[in-house]
RNA sequence: GGUCCUGUGGCCGAGUGGCUAGGCAGAGCUCUGCAAAAGCUUGUACAGCGGUUCGAAUCCGCUCGGGACCUCCA
């Protein structure tokens, strides 16, 4: 843990050092998936940039104890489904128990998500197993005096927090402006006579009759508000005030801004020390957006599906192009992009790939510990993992012209190089080759083949050597003839 | 309407007072039976208009785009 790093804490503004409430132990809380639908594009980048965090605070020496919740018992909708949540709304359209749709989304979210090789969480708590503490939680900012009921449901009572805290410090919001309202065009929402400030949010709701999502609570046959869960759930497994959390930058308000009020409401604390905000995507310059059609699932993208693709892209793509740009900018999805990243990706793993036929030399002409120090210093500064693979090309370079034999390089200094490049392409930013399903005969099989055209071309047979070249290609495998010889690649 | 973020070369995308980001694409060369790969060389960009400064893409103001949140959303 010797290097130092600054993270920007959107609740300060600014970068800080950060610093563990335990040495050594990191305590970090990402907002998961509510699982009433196919994991999209929007779900990969928040999933992929914390795993970067999660990786890279592993790689510092820490140990993480990663929580990322699934919300499987649905959020109050506000327009024509008149309080009925959106998974159960699924079930009623899909003739299903709430339970299996959930069931089918989060596992669907975690085929998807692991295929951008996204570390798992180390608890990976739901929301419907935790009625109980979300009911003790409620149970007690009503007595602190923070909440009140209403016909059934309960209510955070925002004006009276405020008279003694902060609510809007972490999203600079104004109450006062708040309740002004935002004009005209804000639509009320269900249930809004019940509270005493239309500021005020559920922590409660009852269930009307045709609601088919319900447990049972000292107020209601009901179900939990929006934000409280992820409170409850944080604070079970990491503590009443933890090191991080994370999530996209539209949870920042409400949601966020809530989850405060609720622990500071329940414990008197503040939860959280330090919070990080991914930005949003675009799609061609557009948000996504379902209305808009341009809403991408992660299987469509990984097959090439979707009618604004023009073709597949991997995982491995996705993920790579996602740190290409730093986590706090918008980033730009567009088929030009993705095959960018697509040959950038390809240039960086071959690369790693001939580190080991690299020759060694009396002297370097690169200094390598220039390399692997501008790599640390880029992830150190807020996770700039553009600059750190900017690095990494130039890692690229070096070992492409080593091996070229415009460059030299000596042992000592490939081995740190050979470390490092693997280190952290690998097991920090989580690239790597990508599976195509062979067994070891092909290796011999190949290299009987490539024996017998390297006979053929001694004859200066092109036509056959070609012949051969052009028949492996149109099974995926790649023959490139170099000075001492051919190599193969899968396509 | 309010609050906040943002506008970089053909494309994506870092940087944020003086010093080459990087990737992709393009051009030339080397290598090569051809191809591929790789290497080398090459582009002089910071929305517009004012201002501050010895010096601004970087700070300030205005104008015009784009986006986020304010309402379920990653």
């Amino acid at each position: 843990m010797q290097q130092n790093l600054y993270l920007y804490n959107s609740l300060k503004r600014t970068k800080e050092l950060f610093t563990p409430i335990t040495p050594g132990y990191v305590g970090l809380y990402l907002c998961g998936p509510t699982v009433y639908g196919p994991p999209h594009l929007g779900h990969a980048r928040p999933a992929v940039v914390f795993d970067i965090l999660n990786r890279y605070l592993h790689h510092l020496g820490y140990k993480v104890r990663f929580v990322r919740n699934v919300t499987d018992v649905g959020h109050l909708e506000n327009d024509a489904d008149e309080g009925e949540d959106k998974i159960a709304r699924k079930a009623r359209v899909e003739k299903l128990e709430p339970m299996e749709i959930a069931q089918l989304y989060t596992d669907n979210y975690h085929e998807e998500i692991e295929k951008l090789n996204v570390l798992k969480p180390s608890i990976e708590p739901r929301a419907s197993g935790h009625i109980i503490e979300q009911i003790a939680m409620i149970s007690q900012i009503m007595e602190n005096g923070f909440a009140y009921e209403s016909n059934g449901s309960v209510y955070f009572d925002v004006v009276k927090y405020n008279a003694t805290n902060h609510y809007g410090k972490l999203s600079g919001r104004v109450l006062e402006e708040l309740i002004a309202g935002a004009g005209e065009e804000r639509r009320e929402l269900e249930g809004q006579e019940e509270k005493r400030n239309r500021v005020d949010f559920a922590l409660w709701k009852k269930a009307s009759p045709e609601h088919i999502m319900r447990w049972p609570s000292p107020w209601s046959d009901g179900f939990p508000g929006w934000h409280i869960e992820c409170s409850a759930m944080s604070g079970k497994y990491l503590g009443e005030t933890f090191d991080i959390h994370g999530g996209g930058m539209d949870l920042l308000f409400p949601h966020h801004e809530c989850e405060i009020a609720q622990s500071v409401g329940a414990t008197g604390k503040d939860p959280v020390r330090y919070w990080m905000h991914n930005n949003m995507i675009t799609i061609n310059g557009q948000k996504m957006g379902k209305s808009l059609g341009n809403f991408i699932n992660l299987s469509e993208l990984y097959a090439g599906s979707h009618k604004l693709l023009e073709q597949a892209y991997s995982p491995m793509t996705i993920r790579f192009f996602i740190l290409q740009a730093h986590y706090r900018s918008p980033l730009d999805f567009s088929n030009e992009g993705l095959k960018a990243a697509e040959k950038g990706m390809k240039r960086m793993l071959n690369a790693k790939a001939l580190l080991p036929k690299l020759k060694t030399s009396a002297t370097s002409t690169s200094k390598i510990s220039d390399v692997i120090d501008s790599c640390y210093e880029a992830m150190n500064d807020d996770l700039n993992t553009a600059i750190a693979m900017a690095s990494l090309f130039e890692g690229a370079r070096i070992i492409n012209s080593v091996y070229a034999g415009t460059e030299t390089i000596t042992a000592a200094d490939l081995d740190s190089l050979s470390k490092f490049f693997t280190l952290f392409v690998e097991e920090v930013l989580g690239l790597k080759e990508e599976a195509l399903g062979d067994d070891s005969s092909v290796d011999g099989l190949m290299s009987i083949i490539l024996e017998l055209r390297k006979d053929v071309k001694a004859k200066k047979d092109f036509a056959a050597s070609d012949k051969i070249r052009d028949m492996l290609l149109a099974l995926g495998y790649k023959i490139k003839d170099e000075k001492d010889g051919a190599t193969w690649t899968r396509e």
